[in-house]
RNA sequence: GAGGCUGUAGCUCAGCUGGUAGAGCAUCUGCCUUUUAAGCAGGUGGCCGAUGGUUCGAAUCCAUCCAGCCUCACCA
């Protein structure tokens, strides 16, 4: 009832409001005046830069077919320009009542956000702009909503000056169609964000590891420490979770007998959300069988670094106020060496009560019921991890943090696991994974055991994964990516909405 | 979850310690056949996020709510 009261005022302001009101009305002149506003189709042959590029002053001038949406109009007259774009960027028309006749009298009728279909010869204006002088104009949509007007001026140094952009982040997000009409830039992180991910599958496949995809739907969620989303399957009667990592499901691949299976997909938590954080986000999980963990760190080194180059041309990329170098090879520490190197303690022979009391004096503070290895990885995550811009490896992390990652062949407590930081922040995760079924079924246990004191984010026991690790796994290397936060750092943004074209929102209910 | 900031015309923003709203761009009407943040002249346009309260009087003060941003906490 309230939100049928809302509807009608909104559809009462709606008509209320002169600006839509009279594209309404202007849509019906051109109906009544013979010109269908929203064409069938275009034969779109060329495209602004394109156009801009292979003109030449002195050659004869060439006929063009454009298409694209108008962004800009200054009617003169008898004559009139306006700008036009496309997916290549703008180009300017220039109309003339003596070329264009009768059409030229519907120009009165098009708006700024209408959609155009052009033709016509390339020229320079006194000005010295390349431009397209119009024989043809067609409508091929007419827009009904004013676009937010973004003027722009290129200085003499060449640098484009922008007037009133459009900038309230919440209506960017909510409209990202205008954001992307409007704003230019946002189109490149997203053709980036493309490229990226199709470097990674090229790469991938390359090297022969076969691409599958797992469930997203799962009855018993797990692979990492998360809250799930829950649904309702009605056919099965059957509560499932929206996966939160592929993890288990490729190891059993392993399992089957594939040596090299990844999957880029997306994953679900029911978490909080923040500048880095998207209740979904897109991650990729590689699995090799016969390696370990050191083997894939020289792996992912490689690839990010490949990937930077194939996307910037070089190794050095700006991120931020910091300049990072990708080149391997990275520096390379264990984590209490880290935290050595960073604090100036060494906690490699510290029991719990003496890491709680370093860290207490190193300013931090800690729940009471925090073991040794969530004390390790506070001590890590505050004094460590935001000093680290360069990429650098970090690898032995403590048993109780990664149950699903195999024992340290050489120090006890600690498990072969390596994270990637770049610029004070976790790239990826990794280790050596856990084969042994007895092993794997006491650490489940144990965080079972956490589950029943209120830990809900701890793994879940996984009776069917444990019964294919019993079949037998091969020693394997496992790794995750985060594709929004590779592209955070790969296009410079600083929020993963500014990675994600939709980000999640709050209902809009005005 | 806690704190701070923000919400005024289609867009970007002004509105001091309360006296029922203003600019630029967009839009409308004229004039203008190489303009470019086109120009000149004149206009239209607002339930000041929502709901209550204080007051003779609220965009302005107070409370609650909604939405967004930032910081912290939680979280990979």
């Amino acid at each position: 009832m309230a939100d049928n009261q809302q509807q009608e005022k909104k559809l009462y302001q709606q008509e209320v409001n002169e600006l839509l009101k009279r594209r309404r009305e202007e849509l019906e002149h051109l109906k009544q005046s013979g010109v269908d506003p929203y064409g069938y189709e275009y034969d779109v042959t060329d495209y602004s830069a394109s156009i801009k590029n292979e003109f030449e002053d002195d050659a004869p001038p060439k006929r063009y077919r454009v298409a694209g949406r108008v962004m800009s109009m200054r009617k003169m007259g008898k004559a009139s320009f306006m700008h036009i774009q496309d997916q290549e960027g703008r180009i300017q028309l220039y109309l003339r009542k003596d070329a264009l006749n009768e059409t030229y009298d519907r120009i009165k009728l098009l708006d700024i956000g209408d959609i155009i279909g052009v033709e016509g010869e390339v020229f320079r204006t006194k000005m010295g702009e390349i431009s397209i002088k119009a024989e043809s104009v067609e409508v091929l949509a007419k827009s009904l909503r004013p676009l937010p007007v973004v003027k722009e001026r290129t200085t003499e140094d060449g640098t484009v000056v922008r007037y009133d952009p459009f900038s309230d982040k919440e209506l960017r997000y909510r409209q990202r169609y205008v954001d992307m009409i409007v704003n230019p830039d946002v189109r490149e992180v997203f053709k980036k964000r493309a490229q990226l991910i199709k470097f990674i599958r090229d790469y991938l496949d390359d090297q022969g590891y076969l691409e599958v995809e797992t469930p997203a739907l799962q009855p018993v969620y797990g692979g990492a420490a998360a809250r799930p989303f829950v649904t309702h399957h009605n056919a099965l009667n059957l509560k499932l979770y929206l996966r939160i990592a592929d993890e288990l499901y490729l190891k059993r691949l392993i399992v089957g007998g594939f040596d090299g299976v990844y999957e880029i997909a997306k994953d679900f938590r029911n978490e909080g959300m923040d500048r880095n954080h998207n209740p979904e986000f897109t991650m990729l999980e590689l699995y090799v069988a016969y390696k370990d963990y050191k083997w894939m760190m020289d792996f992912v080194e490689r690839m990010t670094a490949d990937l930077v180059h194939h996307i910037h041309s070089t190794f050095t990329i700006s991120i931020g106020e910091h300049t990072v170098d990708f080149k391997p090879p990275w520096k390379r520490l264990t984590m209490f060496d880290a935290i050595q190197e960073y604090t100036g303690i060494d906690i490699s022979e510290l029991d719990e009560a003496a890491l709680r009391k370093a860290a207490q004096e190193l300013g931090l503070e800690l729940e009471p019921s925090a073991g040794s290895g969530k004390i390790i990885d506070e001590i890590f995550s505050e004094l460590v991890e935001p000093k680290l811009i360069q990429p650098t490896i970090i690898m032995d992390y403590p048993v109780s943090m990664s149950p699903l990652a195999k024992p340290h062949r050489s120090k006890p407590g600690l498990v072969e696991r390596f994270e990637v930081i770049v610029n004070g922040q976790e790239l990826c995760n990794a280790f050596s994974e856990l084969n042994d079924p007895v092993e794997q079924r006491a650490r489940f246990e144990e965080q079972m055991k956490l589950r029943e004191r209120g830990d809900d984010e701890a793994h879940v026991l996984d009776e069917d994964y444990l019964r294919a690790l019993e079949y037998g796994m091969p020693p394997a290397a496992g790794l995750g990516i985060g594709i929004d936060r590779l592209t955070m750092v790969i296009t410079n943004q600083e929020s993963i909405r500014d990675v994600l074209l939709f980000p999640q929102m709050r209902p809009e209910g005005k």
